[in-house]
Order: structure tokens, then C-alpha cells, then sequence
DNA sequence: ATTGACATGAGGTACGTACCTCATTAACGT
DNA sequence: ACGTTAATGAGGTACGTACCTCATGTCAAT
């Protein structure tokens, strides 16, 4: 007994295929009474639609874009090759991928990129940047011309995109800083916030769910004003020294946003006392090593595999208007220690 | 530009269509240099195969049988809902799920329960028993009948299955290991370790895991015999409260079986002290609401949602022969902490 | 009564692949 | 030269769905 078909809906229903495929397809020229009646056979028999054989029928290709930010940092890069990767496998099945790079922080290109997407008839974008006036105005118009919408990495809550992919930034802040202070184990002493100019939103959350924490269950601890580094490497470095340098009493650091590598580094150089603490963000070839070594004690991640594919998902199901599985795609805020680093 | 056809192939080969369908599906009567014609056209135009239209072509259904035990916890009726709701979902298209109960080391009804469907002709079987020598023939008997075989949650290492899904329990014990000498913070004392005789061999490797960190890293940190709880509520109950009132320099609590429920219970009543450190895995409904609650400090987990959806595409894929995306399929071993509790 | 609008049916082709049958050709041994 | 076998081609049907055309039926407005 396999799945019941359109032909089985039509005997079912006691009409004809022609009128069965009007029905599902919501094409005219069918009395209401008969669109139930067909309904109810539907739903009688149970029959579910054969989504591969929809579209091999339909000849159905995706056109799904991502927009990423030609961002400072191993972060982009990675999630690029995640989603390259995805769309070698057969999760891309029938589906273009165009990949565009944007200067980040520059509403104007980005919403170029999106006008011109948009004329070319695009199923689908996904949308890895902050939130401006006109890209809000830009995604209203993207969904008016049916294009499935989703925020990737940093949400963009106040236009109507589908969906966001990624973590809950705050919660991931407040992670952050369960483990700082209870790495600290109760010692007293100073944490040094590293913070970039790079994706605000995203770091201000952190920053806002970490000093939550510290302030609420871990009074004893002084978090000092964010340290920013601009994303620039040599600032990174000449900030970072001088404040390792100014306090004799450092605790912990947290790193929320790019700079890594050159903390990684700096700390190697200096040598780093054992009770540091320092907890950063998003596992890269520089924090999986300095997981190794030791010069990390935790990693805040967010998977990009799971996000690139997750992605790939949700504009699908967006551009079919059928139900996603949320515990599937829900991005789960990952602590990484030495121990599980996969 | 869509994608090359076997029309395209045949074309390109200078050979028939059904030349072409006897090289793709290794059918007898091709001459070796035509098959070998055939394939450079194939590498020369790109063509891939439609595997969705191949298995409409097909009429392929996928008969999948999950063999898991009836064993106490939450955890494995957790694992048999993730497997249904993936089954509701289209990940499952076109295949048919079993999912059979067994009683937990009794191999007599396992192997029983692989011959079954064996002989009515399952492509695929998940497994989630701890190994032994008849189910080490059994499963050898299940690959000579080209049936894929994985094992679940627990690995079958001396078999010759085709993939284990779930976690390294090694690692996942040194996980606990450091989350609980960190979280101690150099305080020093006993540390209970709970334990349960299902799934023998997960809970010595975790055991295994937790000692050697323990040992390595936290020498102050003494860690005490092994309780046996034996997946009875009141002897669980009996065995942690004698231990409870015996050892009042108690530092921590690690929970690495079932039992958890009790465990906790047994904690709300007697109340219990800030700096104790409670680590279990699993995340099921008790632990949820006891990390929520501050009775549990960490949860170590893997995902059941994944090992659900993760086994029925490695299944799919070993029967069809088909490459898996590995990075897709590793389980994590997730830490847990209330916040970054999903 | 005629017209037209609408509803429905009948039957087809197509998507890309699998798989079947039958006919034809080439290569071989005797 | 003959039969035998292996290799190949030609042409079909099927999977479940989409989408098209054309014919026919029904009903109400004129």
C-alpha cells in the first residue's frame, strides 16, 4: 500500500484528474463545492504530494543567492566554503547558487545587490547584514515580489523576512559569561572585552547578555569598557598590549567579535598566566588551535555547516510555502572546549 | 544552461540511450571500452545524476527497521519520537520505518528480531544494543544480504557495520571531566559518579574519560567508586543517599547513565549545597528542567533530533551507495549550561 | 431559444531516469 | 559457412505530477 496519488484523489473524489490538478494547483475554473469536495478526498485518502516528482514535472530550478559581507576575518570565508560545500551535495539538488560579496557597512551596494537579484528573478535570498532603513524598504519589496527572504547570522527583526538563521546572540553572550565566571572558580580580578566595529548588532547583544551575567552572579568580577579594535590588526595588537600591559590584575578576556588571530598571538608572544581565562567566538583554523594549545579555554560556535544547509532548507521550503522542521533548524549556541572539539 | 541529460550522454558517447543505461546501472553486455567511451562523456559534459527522477524511474521505497531497547530513561523514548517526527517530514520520502522495541541485553531477541527482517527483505537496520558474539554473526549475515547496518547511540566497533551515529563517549566523559574540575574551581573534596548497567560499554568509556582528566588535570579532586544504581529507582535512591550522608565533603556529582530523575528529586529534597557541581547527560525532560531549576550545572548531550535524521540518511545513502557528507553526520557532544539551554 | 460564461472531463505530452523487449550487428569457434 | 554468443540499438512504458488543448456539459441571462 504506497502513498495515494492525484489519480487516487480523482477516484477518491469522483472527479477528474484535470479538475484534481485545478484544485492543487489553485488554478480557476472550479465551483467551490467541488474544490471541498476534492479537499475532503485529500484528506480522506491522506494523500501527501510527491514534492520530487512536483518538480521534476515542473521543471523547477531554485535561484537562491547569499549576500555575505566581505568582512575582516576567517569567519565569512568559512561560512562561504560551508555553503559551497553544501551545493556540491545533493541538498542542492535542482538549486543555482549565486554567492555575492558586499563591503560591509555599505547599505547602498547592498541594496543594489538586491534591486538587481530581484530583476532577475531570484527565488530566494539569504542576507548576511546589518540593519538599514533601505534594505528594511528593500526587503518589503522583496517580498511583494514573492522572493523568499531569510537574515543569516545577524537577525533583521524589524523587516518581514521568513526566517533567521543563527544564534541567539544575547543567550550567547550570557554563555559566555556562565563560563568565564565559573572558570574563574571565584577569583576576583578584571575581564577585558574585546569587541569589533564589525557586525554591531551581533556584538552589542553579546556584550549586553555577558555583563547581564557577570553583573547578576558574579559581582566580584570587574568587567572593563569594551577594548575595539576596529577589525584592524595592528590596532587589535596596540590596544590589547597596552591594556595587558595597564592591568597587572587581569582575570579573563572575552573576544566577541574578529581579532582572534591577533590575540592568539599576542598571548602566545607574552606568555599567558594559567588562570587566564580567555573565551571567544566562532571556531576557526586560529581558535581550534589555540583550543589545542590552550591559549583559548572555551569557543562560543556557531556551526556553519548547519547554518549553510539550514539556509539551503528554509528557502526552499519559503519558495514551496511548506513547513520547515524548527528543531531542525534551529542553531544551537555550541561551547567548545579542548575536550570536545570535533 | 540545465543540466546534462543521459540523452546528452548518449550523444556525447556516440552510443544508444540504453548503451548508456547499461554502463550507468552496471548492467551486463557493454564492452569494456565502450563502458569507458561512455564514462569520459560523462566526465566531459558534467553529467550527475538526477537522483530524484531515478527514484521516481525506480518506484525505489526504502525499508528502514530502528532495533532499539526498552530500557529505562527518558532518553530512549525521546530518540524513538525524534525518529517519528522525522518521519513525518520529508527526509523520509518514499521510505517505510520500523521501529521495533526489544528487550535490553537479551541478544537472544535481538539477533531474533535482525533475522525477521532480514528475511523480509529490509534495505537498512539501526542498532542500538551493546555488542555481542551473536550479534556480531547476526550483522555479518545482514552485510553478505546487502543490508546497510549502522550502529546507534553506542558503538558496534568489532562489526563490520557501516557507520556508528552517535558520540565518542571517551571524550564526552573527559568533557564532564573538565566542566566539572573547572566549574570547582580548584576547591577540593569528593566526587560521586553515578552509573547504571545499560549500555555497558558507553558508561565505562565516559567512566574511562572522566577518570583520566580527573587524574591529569585535577589531582586535588578525588574521585569516588562508582555507584550502581542499576536502573532501579530505589536502589538508586538508596545508594546516592547512603553516599550523600556519608561524604559531606562532597564537591560534585556526576551522573554519566540513567537515573537522572531520581537524582534529582533527591536533590530538590534535601536541598542542595550552592558549591556542589552537578553534571548528567542527556538533556530529557528531568534534566531540562533541573538545569532551568540550578539542580543540574551541565548537561552533556547529544542530539536526538540529529541522530534521528542523521541515521536515515546515512542509511539511504549507504544503500544507494551513495558518498555522505561527513561533516553533516558528526554528532556533537553538546554541552549544555542553562544558558544556552534551546 | 439562443448566447455566453463557467465548470468539468478526456486525453495528451513532458520532466529525467529505469527497465523491458526485440531486433540487429559484430566477433568468435568449429 | 554456419551457428553461437556478446554487444548494441530502437523503441517502448512507467514513475507522479504539471500543464496544455479541446470537447462537452450546465446554468442563467437575454
Amino acid at each position: 500500500m504506497s502513498r495515494p496519488t492525484v489519480t487516487d484523489i480523482a477516484k477518491a473524489a469522483g472527479v477528474s484528474l484535470a479538475t484534481v490538478d485545478r484544485v492543487l494547483n489553485a488554478r480557476p475554473g472550479v465551483r467551490r463545492q467541488t474544490i471541498q469536495r476534492v479537499n475532503e478526498a485529500i484528506e480522506r485518502i491522506g494523500y501527501v504530494r510527491d514534492v520530487t516528482a512536483a518538480n521534476l514535472a515542473r521543471q523547477r530550478r531554485y535561484h537562491f543567492a547569499f549576500v555575505l559581507p566581505e568582512a575582516p576575518g576567517e569567519f565569512v570565508p568559512l561560512l562561504r566554503k560551508a555553503l559551497e560545500e553544501a551545493a556540491a551535495s545533493s541538498i542542492i539538488d535542482r538549486t543555482d547558487l549565486t554567492i555575492t560579496s558586499v563591503p560591509p557597512n555599505d547599505p547602498h551596494v547592498i541594496v543594489k545587490t538586491l534591486q538587481r537579484l530581484r530583476a532577475d528573478g531570484i527565488d530566494g535570498v539569504a542576507i548576511f547584514s546589518p540593519e538599514t532603513p533601505r534594505l528594511r524598504d528593500e526587503i518589503a519589496h522583496l517580498k511583494e515580489s514573492g522572493v523568499a527572504v531569510v537574515a543569516l547570522i545577524s537577525d533583521l527583526p524589524n523587516t518581514n523576512r521568513d526566517h533567521f538563521i543563527g544564534i541567539d546572540n544575547i543567550a550567547a553572550g550570557r554563555t559566555a559569561g556562565v563560563l568565564m565566571g565559573r572558570f574563574l572558580g571565584g577569583a576576583s580580578g578584571a575581564i577585558l572585552v574585546l569587541t569589533s566595529s564589525m557586525q554591531g548588532r551581533a556584538n552589542a547583544e553579546r556584550r549586553l547578555g555577558f555583563d547581564t551575567v557577570m553583573a547578576r552572579q558574579f559581582p566580584g568580577i570587574e568587567v572593563l569598557p569594551s577594548l575595539e579594535g576596529h577589525d584592524d590588526p595592528d590596532t587589535i595588537r596596540r590596544v590589547v598590549s597596552n591594556a595587558l600591559d595597564r592591568h597587572g590584575d587581569l582575570a579573563g578576556i572575552y573576544s566577541l567579535g574578529t581579532g582572534n588571530g591577533v590575540l592568539i598571538n599576542l598571548l602566545k608572544e607574552r606568555g599567558r598566566p594559567d588562570t587566564l581565562v580567555v573565551i571567544a567566538h566562532e571556531l576557526t583554523h586560529n581558535t581550534r588551535r589555540a583550543l589545542e594549545e590552550g591559549t583559548l579555554d572555551a569557543v562560543i560556535n556557531q556551526n556553519v555547516g548547519h547554518i549553510a544547509r539550514s539556509a539551503l532548507r528554509v528557502l526552499r521550503a519559503k519558495t514551496d510555502d511548506i513547513d520547515i522542521l524548527s528543531a531542525q533548524e534551529h542553531i544551537r549556541i555550541e561551547i567548545v572546549l579542548r575536550e570536545n572539539l570535533y
